[in-house]
Formats: structure tokens, sequence, C-alpha cells
DNA sequence: CGCTTGATGCAACGAGTTGTCGCATTAGAT
DNA sequence: ATCTAATGCGACAACTCGTTGCATCAAGCG
């Protein structure tokens, strides 16, 4: 590696400017995120920032890219039930931990800059994958139709927990979790998420 | 009344900056709504606008007020089905309204201020209340348990819409408003939206 | 019609914020 | 021990923000 170690200054660096963001965005939101402020709160000149980052919008963008770096697993409980149950708690981990939080709401402020679209699109690619895996698990089991679509089902069980968060302020709890995986679950099972016949094969 | 008409100078400001209000958010988003800005779009002096609404949340609260004074109607199709897709109908009408649209994304970056979140209370209060008349009505022709709460079939139903808009930046159309409807009448169904056992009386 | 009153237009301001620069200093690698 | 890139530092011009005092105007009223 060319790079330093994360033992090095830079590093350091990085780690107390992403971190003062995080602290910075949950205490003042989007709106009051700018690059002095982090940079005071840091303990690092500003011009530091400017250099590395440019604008404030570099800095959600760092700090988004590690957060959204995280693996997302495949739960494996043996039923759907379980699986959207697991997919729904692992849901309400991110939206009720500090920096998710922060993330989410700043990513929705933040308009639409184009790299944070993209970080945004790949994560939800990577979700979609996960549950067309739990789908077609469920599938082969005989608990779902065989064309259940994945993405529909994958946006299904956030929903309620984002617009708890995001719409109506209500508490996020695991309740609101299980409820959701229990909807989505009831409706899914009720083809309600079934694709569009394609090509007419089982048309009379 | 000691209010100027509607056709007096005062009333055609206001009319004319809470337009520029929408016009700016739609185009910068609330990042960019700054007094001046508006005051330019309106063809205002921004200190009428400093004298008149203070702040830019104050401009804010008001387009917010006269968007959320509409109001709500209770469909009546005769089945549970019809009646909430006529809900999510509605909600999509306001999710792709320019306006509706502004002032969401708006609400959500505003924070939270707490006249703002008063106002939204008190929208998803009388939505609620909608809700409401719909699930007894479903109730008492048997489609639905009776201790269905209304609460969280109106969440249910707006949810993936919100999650559309806010969250993955997907397309807004009446497919997505009638599945939306579909799963909630299926998870309504199955019992999900049950009210939990409050005073233990049909326990053992 | 002319008068009165409150709302608006106008220009200027001081305070604060933003982004950039040249140069000195320091930490880490070799 | 030395070299290099990253950081610290202070100053700066350009801009934004909200306020103020005064002139002007529009709407209602007799």
């Amino acid at each position: 590696m060319s790079q330093p170690r994360p033992g090095g200054r830079t590093a350091r660096t990085r780690t107390a400017v992403l971190e003062a963001v995080i602290d910075q965005l949950t205490e003042t939101g989007y709106a009051g995120l700018s690059v002095d402020a982090v940079a005071r709160r840091a303990g690092v000149h500003k011009a530091t920032l400017y250099r590395r980052w440019g604008t404030v919008d570099g800095l959600l963008l760092d700090a988004l890219t590690l957060f959204a770096d995280r693996s997302v697993t495949t739960p494996d409980t043996g039923t759907l039930d379980g699986d959207l149950r697991d997919i729904a708690r692992s849901a309400l981990a991110i939206l009720t931990d500090r920096a998710g939080q922060a993330l989410i709401r700043a990513v929705v402020s933040a308009g639409h800059d184009d790299r944070v679209a993209e970080i945004i699109r790949a994560f939800w690619t990577r979700h979609n994958t996960m549950v067309a895996r739990i789908v077609e698990r469920a599938a082969d089991r005989g608990e779902l139709p065989a064309d259940t679509d994945p993405a529909d089902v994958s946006r299904a069980i956030g929903a309620p927990l984002y617009m708890r968060l995001l719409v109506t302020a209500e508490p996020l709890d695991s309740a609101a979790a299980d409820q959701s995986a229990a909807a989505v679950a009831a409706a899914a099972r009720a083809g309600v998420f079934t694709r569009p016949a394609a090509h007419g094969a089982e048309l009379p």
C-alpha cells in the first residue's frame, strides 16, 4: 500500500473529522454542517478540511461511504417470517444508530448530489440482492409465489420504519420492526408483490 | 374581519411570496431557501419579508399552513380494497404535486421546528381519523378484525410512497399506490394491525 | 375627492460566514 | 539523519444576513 497506515497522522485526522461530522449532524442537522464547525470540533485547521474534502458535501460523502461500506448479512432462520423479522430488526438497528440516523437525515436533506445518490443506489442494490436470496428460499419452500419481486419486498420492509423516523416522528422500537415484517409476510404470501406477467406465457 | 380582503395589496404580496417559496424549494431545496432569494423571486423587497415573516422558517411555516389546511375527504367505495386504493391514490397525488413534494422534502430537512411539528401532527391526526372510519366500516362488514388499529393502517398506506420519494428516489406512479393499498389490505386482513390485548380480557 | 394609516420600497450598514492563499512547522517514511 | 507530504497558522476579500431610518405608495374612509 502507498497509503499511510491506520496509525498514521492522515488516518487519525480522517477519523477525528468524520466523527466530528456525525456529531455535528446529530446536534445541528445538515443545515448546521459547516466546514468551520467540523474543523473546530475535530481540533483540525479548516484549511486542512478544504484541502482534503473540498466542500461540506465532500465531508458528508466520505462519512457516508465509511458507514455504507458495512457488509449486509443474509439471515437464514428457516422460515420466511423469521428471515423478514431479522431483516426488519437490522434496519431498525441502523435507523436507531446515532451515525445511521444522522446520515440518513442528512442524505434526505442533501437534495440530490449525484455521488451521494450513487452510494444510496449501491446500498439498495446490495439490500435487494440479499432479500432476493430470502425470497427464493421461501419460494422453494412453497411459502411464496415463485414470481415474487424482491425489490418490492425489500422496500416494503423498511418503509414503515423510515416513515416513523423521517415523516411522523414516531418511536422506533422492535414492535414496529416486527409488525413491519409481519405485514410484508402477509402481503407477499397474498401475492401482492408478484411481478406483472412478463411475456404472457400463461395467458389463455 | 379587520383583515384586508383577498384583493388587497397585503394578500397579493402573501400569495406572490408563498408561491416564490414553493418555486425556490423546488429548485434548490430547503438548503437554498433564503429570504433574499424568495424576495427577489417574488419581486418584493426583502425588508418586507423580514418584517412579516421574520425568518426563513416563518416563510416555510406559512406556506405549509396554507397547504396543509386542505380538507381530508373520506372515500366510501363499499369495499376495504376500494377505500384503501382511494386513500393511496390521494397520498400519491400529494406526493407528486409540485408544492406537496417541495414542502414534504422541506419539512424533513427543517429538522424539528416545534411549530412545523405541530402542523404535521395535526395532519396525521386528521388522516388517522379518516382511516378509522374506513376501518370501522370494513370491520362492520366483517372484512377486518374488530380491533384493527387505524394508526397502523394509516401509516402503512403511505409508507412505501414516502419511501420512494425520500429514500430510494424511485418513481411514484399509480401502480405503486395500488400495490401499497393491496399490501395493507392483505396485512390488515391477516390481523397484523391488531391492537395488542389491552386489559387481558381474553387471556386464559 | 382628499386624507389617514399601515404596508412596502429603498439604500446602506455592521456583523458574521466562506473559501483561499503563502508560509512555517511537524509527523512519518526511507 | 533527511526528505516529503500533510498539517497548522493567520490574514484576506467576497459574500450573506438581518436591521434600521426614511421615503413612497396603496387601500379604506369620510
